[in-house]
DNA sequence: GCCGGAATGGAATAAATATTCCAAAACGCA
DNA sequence: TGCGTTTTGGAATATTTATTCCATTCCGGC
């Protein structure tokens, strides 16, 4: 195991030998080589003591890993990242400028638009947001027995992620995926609730499902872009969330934050004390 | 001329009291004046000894004109720009701290810190993310016969995600979504490419899918947290994605991004000019 | 050319930071 | 369970880097 390495000399040789050294490491220095893949950019400017910190690794671990790599020592490493220090990117609105300014259709502008338009939605998302609404939501999920969970298409990557979360939350969920056109609409039982998400255009399976659920008294939080959406009466709480679009696409960045949010503070809610 | 002078807290402020310093120096300082001037970018990676050096002038002038400006030293004015170049970092692992401390919050302010966090994941990944291998991913999605896309429990709704707009834009796409524990696995085919999304834990199905397709020389587009993830050998293209967490949460805010960015630019290279 | 105050260079010191080392703990294995 | 090996944490040390201080030089006015 002990390999006279020699030093990585370049940022691109340095994340190879990262990721060769990453496959069998022990604990203290897996945490080194996952903090410091995740925080490249910052090893230029920080100190041994603010990587072990954000590591959560003692110094000496640092100096390790660092050695592990080839590196004679931390300011061997940090040699490198210093010496390729192009700051190009002062402040996240110039760096976002500059990538959009590159070649028009080129990848990494198209993701910059997106990142941008991300992050719109989530700062329009706190302003936006009816707080009484999602206090609603969390108290009608707290009290349920089964939280069901239906969202198609555009819709479906958030009522798999609620299924993801909940069940990592341990709380009993049901995701309505329609595999094999099966409803499983008996599964909605008294006592239950159920999470509808839809987003224009909405579909026709996720109305269906969250209409016989009212017929059931089975309360229905939704999750949706506009008030006026089709399933908004008769919702027991209904949270719209406007996501900024680029060109043709919206990415649902600010209705995953919600649905994470709402899972956390109901599995919260359910733990702390049940309704 | 001894002016008590408070420190600049911006760079702008740095700029601007730096012209309204040097209309009147005596010779060092006014050396010291113009290399800093011309050399503001590599302040935060530069020793005195690196600054002196540039400016033909002892370490001591250099510390004089730092205090001229009112700083109290040479690492108090350092500060200004490694914080101006890394920003946020401490201020958050703080505020992390304390909320695990204290009971879980209301569902807005569990919401704002997912905000926050998805926030923060957007801006790290316009820094970290590495724009040759989003290029290469792009070419190699736009090069395929077919795209073949997989991603089991936290990665399942970005893989299904992935699946959705590959339809809208008519990009042919298969989710291999397990259903039925039916593999799929004849259905890559030369010619054909694999996204795999995976994420600590790594999930075992897409681990073997994975190598499949290698077996099978069909090109491999990897989008996964860190570098040291066990597929990270072999793959075409190797996106890393650094999510924020929030306690032990950690939504997929920026790979949401990136993959609807290069959906979108696969989609617009395949219109444009096929390979 | 002499005087006083500002400016300067460099040596001395202080502080921060990196690095090593070793005893203790954890681990794998028989 | 006991034994050898690896890993770990932290205290001790070395090194680098910042900062101060003061003797010397420079410069303008007399």
């Amino acid at each position: 195991m002990t390999k006279p390495r020699t030093a990585p000399a370049t940022i691109e040789a340095f994340r190879d030998r990262l990721a060769e050294v990453s496959v069998d490491l022990p604990r203290r220095m897996r945490q080194c080589a996952d903090f410091i893949a995740g925080n490249l950019d910052r090893i230029a400017v920080s100190t041994v003591a603010d990587i072990a910190g954000g590591a959560n690794v003692p110094p000496s671990a640092v100096m390790r890993f660092c050695q592990l790599l080839g590196f004679a020592g931390y300011s061997d490493m940090q040699k490198l990242f210093r010496d390729a220090y192009a700051p190009g990117l002062p402040d996240y609105a110039t760096r976002l400028r500059n990538l959009k300014a590159g070649p028009a259709g080129s990848p990494a502008a198209i993701l910059a638009e997106f990142v941008d338009a991300g992050r719109m939605s989530l700062e329009s998302l706190t302003k936006t947001l009816d707080e009484a609404a999602l206090n609603a939501a969390v108290a009608v999920l707290a009290g349920a027995g089964a939280v069901h969970i239906v969202g198609r298409r555009r819709s479906f990557p958030i009522a798999a992620y609620f299924a993801y979360i909940f069940e990592k939350l341990s709380v009993p969920a049901i995701l309505h995926d329609g595999v094999g056109q099966l409803d499983h609409g008996h599964a909605l039982r008294a006592g239950d609730a159920l999470i509808a998400i839809t987003f224009a255009p909405y579909a026709e399976e996720t109305h269906s499902l969250a209409q016989l659920a009212r017929v059931r008294g089975v309360p229905v939080v939704l999750l949706t872009d506009r008030v006026t959406s089709p399933l908004a009466r008769g919702a027991s709480a209904v949270l719209t969330i406007a996501e900024v679009d680029f060109g043709a696409f919206r990415a649902p960045t600010a209705t995953i934050a919600v649905a994470v949010a709402l899972a956390v503070a109901v599995a919260a809610a359910r733990d702390g004390g049940p309704e």
